[in-house]
DNA sequence: CACTTATTGGACGGGAGCGTTTAATTAAAC
DNA sequence: GTTTAATTAAACGCTCCCGTCCAATAAGTG
């Protein structure tokens, strides 16, 4: 029976379709998604334009699917918590520098600018990202301090809210700056020194 | 001499500029710069297509002058401080509730939106919103708690490192949810309870 | 080999929109 | 009333692009 496997066919040749993925990524975001050609796609994959619309039947599809594998990437990339012992403040500094790295990485800053404006046209595509990114840096942030009050190392309270806190004084008005100037200039503006000073903030207001 | 003023012609209609300036920065939020069309924002302005023309030269003149014009327009609506003299907490409390109220009206979460995809085609633009709108408010918080420092009733310490804990721990998750998230349902989230919470944390940290 | 599917280039119909031009009209200043 | 400039409607040339169709070719399986 050959398990439903169709018998004699030419097989899709998956080094296009990633090609076509990434080509509509720069494209999309280059331009957003009204005036993204799906034309300059094709050429820029070395795909006939034919063959995109075999794959997705139209210009939502493909943008949909290209912000799902962005997020699949993102996902893979976002910052890890060490397992090893280390003191809180050690702890809490290097999480904080791995979350800013990867906040101020170009590919990121890109791709909150536009999807932040795709939004309107395409709610549940704000969702995905949120799930895929934010909120997920949000769960981590919060089972990590939960955990930490469990060990008394800092006061309780509410885990939510102290993520909140410690994750808004890290970025300040960073982010912002960000979004709306270069990022260039405005990543050198997140020095170690104003980092740590935000953690050792945090950790006063929340001394056992 | 009649001082340069030109003798016999018929005066601009500043109503219609104004209904162009309209039409287009609804058209420009709509559709984003490169898909807004010209011709949609002169019938929306009840405006011959000529007229929109002679007065921006082109598409990126008419852009520039809505962004600018709404920039002037968002200044005048910040948040103030008021003079009265008031405990320290009810003053930081009355802040960062107009200051949130403010950030998550529809206007600004939607210029917001549109401005980040469009400051990588117009990077000028942003520094003209930056300096319209959050730089304001940074300079505004900054110059408060500064105050609030040589007075003794917050520990010395770096006001503009002081300004972004604040600014950044009211804020917590919830401007990521605002932009890309039902902005309706987003608003919700910010209870006055969370908002006070943060300002206790803030005066925690930063207590003589 | 035969068969099936993937992929290609090129062409097409249809629509949209920018920026310009023209000739005519309107509203104020003189 | 004359002059000057603002405004208008309509049309034009041009470019771009979506989504579809077709005939031809490539790359695998049996």
């Amino acid at each position: 029976m050959n398990t439903g496997k169709r018998l004699a066919h030419r097989p899709v040749d998956q080094a296009k379709q990633d090609a076509i993925l990434a080509s509509a990524r720069d494209e999309f975001f280059e331009y957003g998604f009204e005036s993204a050609s799906i034309e300059r796609i094709a050429a820029a994959a070395n795909v006939s334009k034919v063959t995109i619309y075999n794959h997705f039947q139209n210009k939502e599809n493909l943008f949909s699917a290209m912000v799902g594998s962005e997020c699949r990437i993102m996902r893979g990339n976002l910052p890890e918590m060490s397992d090893e012992e280390m003191p809180l403040r050690t702890e809490l500094v290097n999480f904080a520098q791995a979350m800013m790295e990867f906040l101020s990485s170009p590919d990121i800053i890109r791709f909150d600018r536009r999807m932040a404006a795709e939004v309107e046209r395409h709610p549940e595509l704000g969702e995905l990202f949120l799930n895929a990114g934010p909120r997920l840096m949000q769960k981590m942030l919060i089972e990590m301090l939960s955990c930490e009050m469990e060990k008394g190392k800092l006061a309780k309270a509410n885990p939510q809210e102290a993520a909140a806190h410690l994750f808004g004084s890290v970025k300040g008005f960073a982010d912002v700056e960000w979004r709306f100037s270069d990022p260039e200039k405005a990543a050198a503006s997140v020095t170690t020194a104003s980092l740590e000073a935000a953690i050792d903030r945090f950790l006063l207001a929340y001394s056992t």
